[in-house]
DNA sequence: CTCAGTGCAAACGATTTGCAGGGCC
DNA sequence: GGCCCTGCAAATCGTTTGCACTGAG
């Protein structure tokens, strides 16, 4: 938790949300985070979930991540990978290739942009619901 | 207009749409192509730009993609081709650079899913904002 | 003590939907 | 003439925010 400013409490919320979401891989929306810590922390507010998971991705602790679908996810692993998303049952993957530096070298090469990053999104059927596809 | 499912009529408001979106390439949000087609037919209602987005979204007769940001972005050009976000004025562009055929491959190597797309999104900060940058 | 953080509920913005009437095929 | 489609408005869903109170430092 050295990562945050000096300034930023550590509030018993703000860690077992992090908690949570580090103990999974499964990429929980926010609603999802909230149910998962409400059981330790019955009297939380959903606001208090959103607020902190908002202010942990800023501070790089956690990812958010825009998959397809409505909902953001979060993602406690901050380490770089891609993400694959299974459009019938919408889970969402982590896919460890190595990251294609090429990709960001090509896009420069063809636009004017100063490039900051990139992210690869894949989707598919996943094998749990790939026999009733 | 050939696309289209028999059953499916061609209204003014379906044409016009299209007709707007396929006339930029500025990836529009809903209500921006309400506010292009509004122009054109002031009496249409946001539902109908909506409804018809979707339609024609699910015919594969244009894209509806899913950078950052709140908003969904709709894509008249449907070959396949990358994007661009600018982080400063939330612009989205397009990157044609070739596919990556290899990054389906790498992916479905590590994984057991079925992968039927993927997409790249770079983000970076455009020509026009990098001055202020 | 102080002020960042909380719970709660109301507000918000994007999108969806129910419905009665309208117009394409 | 049937029924897909529209305009309109209300409803829904995810997320944000205002406020008075609480508790970490």
């Amino acid at each position: 938790m050295n990562v945050l400013d000096s300034n930023m409490r550590l509030t018993s919320q703000r860690q077992v949300i992090l908690e949570e979401l580090q103990k999974v891989t499964s990429h929980p929306t926010a609603s999802d985070v909230f149910d998962m810590v409400r059981k330790r922390l019955p009297r939380i507010g959903l606001g208090t979930v959103y607020r902190n998971l908002d202010l942990l991705a800023e501070r790089g602790v956690i990812k958010k991540i825009e998959v397809g679908g409505e909902q953001k996810r979060f993602d406690g692993d901050t380490s770089p990978h891609y993400h694959i998303r299974c459009v019938k049952c919408n889970r969402v993957e982590d896919i460890f290739i190595e990251r294609h530096g090429e990709l960001e070298k090509n896009a420069a090469s063809c636009c004017n942009y100063k490039i900051l990053d990139h992210h690869v999104q894949f989707s598919g059927i996943c094998s749990e619901c790939l026999p009733e596809a």
